[in-house]
RNA sequence: GGGGAGAUACCAAAGUGGCCAACUGGGGCAGACUGUAAAUCUGCUGGCUUACGCCUUCGUAGGUUCGAAUCCUGCUCUCCCCA
């Protein structure tokens, strides 16, 4: 993998970069899909690609581990191959796993002990399990196994937590530069910077992970309770911290706005399940704001999902109808309202690259997001 | 013509003397969702009221009772069986 560097913003740490990878040039700053098992919920790649212009999806380990396994994706060739997919990937580690299913987990110095959600089986990931698993699953982009604590953690826990993190990152680059591909394609692998809310602790995990020389690094552990205003200042913590020739990768996030202004703080790359997730609730963002397409009002509103849409089916189906699918339960209301979504959000920072380049992407970000907050 | 069963809120359906403004499901209205155990979850859904509370409501008209959606009688309507 390799980053190139193309525009910087005067006013902002904003930037525009290319990420080539053995399956194609990523632009930055991206918004990548979640497609968890595999799947964009909802979404053909087909639209993916040709409508909502996905440049590279996620993949994540633990659910792919658990289901179909790692033999079956071997066995076809990787999962590009599996799932048909021939732009990059880019996979989980499990982290945020070992996080949100934290009911049923035990961390150690090995390793995080948890029971699988689907038949209760206990499993071991290690820092080194989970680099052979990605190597295995063929991921473009491999993610360090970390641990994500709570937005509420104390500083001791945080502390501690940023050690065992430290040192689990530590092995997992020791594994992966001992191993190599299966299928033939270059892998990566991207160091997570954690530390909570606490600053001296997120320039500490930065400085250990930039003094670890990878192409590129990810921040994890926000959007997790804290305030907005505080995942921004960790951002600007950290920025200055990381080598500008390298792709940040910002764990998770967010909102429209919540993507903007980490971008102003010189993030390059996102991903986040509230596009698709929040679609299929049937709540769409549109220029128009948020809306909740179930509500009554839109009954008889046969305007365009997205009058300002860029997306096929902004143009091709009403709000009146898209709300008559969800009341019905319709699959097909999923489908469109996770494809526009998708497309507003790819949407939205191919507008900000757009913005980087030509030079005024702080007025236009302050603009966009005072629209966006007003609205959504 | 004879016999039987039943009528409860928008719909379905529980309740069969006081804990009933009435279980539950659907529908309706609104909200939440940030490295996906989510086509999920939460709240409200007779009227007035911030609330306490008050008022009206279980086909209809009476009656019994301190008290009735619940018991009794008449009426109206619906369904089933036999002729």
């Amino acid at each position: 993998m390799r980053f190139e560097l193309i525009a910087r913003d005067a006013e902002s740490s904003a930037r525009c970069g290319l990420v080539y990878t053995d399956h194609g040039v990523i632009e930055t700053p991206v918004f990548m899909p979640v497609g968890t098992v595999g799947s964009v919920k909802a979404v053909y790649h087909r639209d993916l690609k040709e409508d909502i212009k996905a440049q590279i999806i996620l993949g994540n380990t633990y659910h792919l581990y658990l289901r179909p396994g790692t033999d079956i994706i071997r066995k076809a060739g990787g999962l590009h191959r599996f799932i048909s997919w021939d732009r990059p990937i880019l996979t989980d580690s499990g982290g945020y796993q070992v996080f949100s299913l934290s009911e049923s987990r035990k961390l150690s110095e090995r390793g995080c002990t948890f029971r699988s959600h689907i038949d209760g089986s206990s499993h071991l990931f290690t820092p080194e399990g989970v680099v052979d698993i990605q190597r295995e699953i063929g991921a473009d982009i491999i993610m360090a196994l970390d641990e994500c604590p709570p937005g509420d953690s104390d500083f001791k826990y945080a502390r501690e937590s940023l050690q065992l993190t430290k040192r689990w990152l530590e092995r997992g680059i020791r594994h992966f530069d001992a191993t190599d591909p299966l299928y033939g394609y270059s892998q990566t692998f991207f160091p997570i910077i954690q530390g909570c809310v606490y600053p001296q602790l997120r320039k500490e995990a930065a400085e250990h992970a930039v003094s670890l020389d990878r192409e590129g690094y990810a921040i994890g552990g926000l959007s997790v309770g804290e305030p907005a205003e505080v995942m921004y200042e960790m951002l600007e913590v950290i920025e200055p911290v990381l080598p500008v020739d390298k792709p940040r990768y910002l764990m998770g996030v967010g909102t429209p706005s919540n993507i903007l202004e980490a971008i102003h703080r010189g993030v390059d790359m996102f991903d986040c399940v509230m596009p698709t997730r929040n679609a299929r609730n049937g709540m769409l963002f549109t220029s128009q704001g948020k809306i909740n397409i179930r509500n009554k009002k839109w009954a008889d509103d046969f305007s365009s999902i997205d009058e300002d849409g860029t997306s096929f089916v902004d143009s091709a189906y009403s709000k009146a109808y898209l709300r008559h699918l969800f009341i019905s339960n319709e699959i097909l209301g999923a489908q469109i309202a996770s494809e526009h979504n998708l497309a507003f959000y790819l949407n939205l920072v191919k507008e900000a690259r757009r913005h980087i380049k030509k030079g005024d992407f702080v007025s236009w970000k302050e603009s966009a997001v005072k629209r966006l907050e007003n609205k959504l």
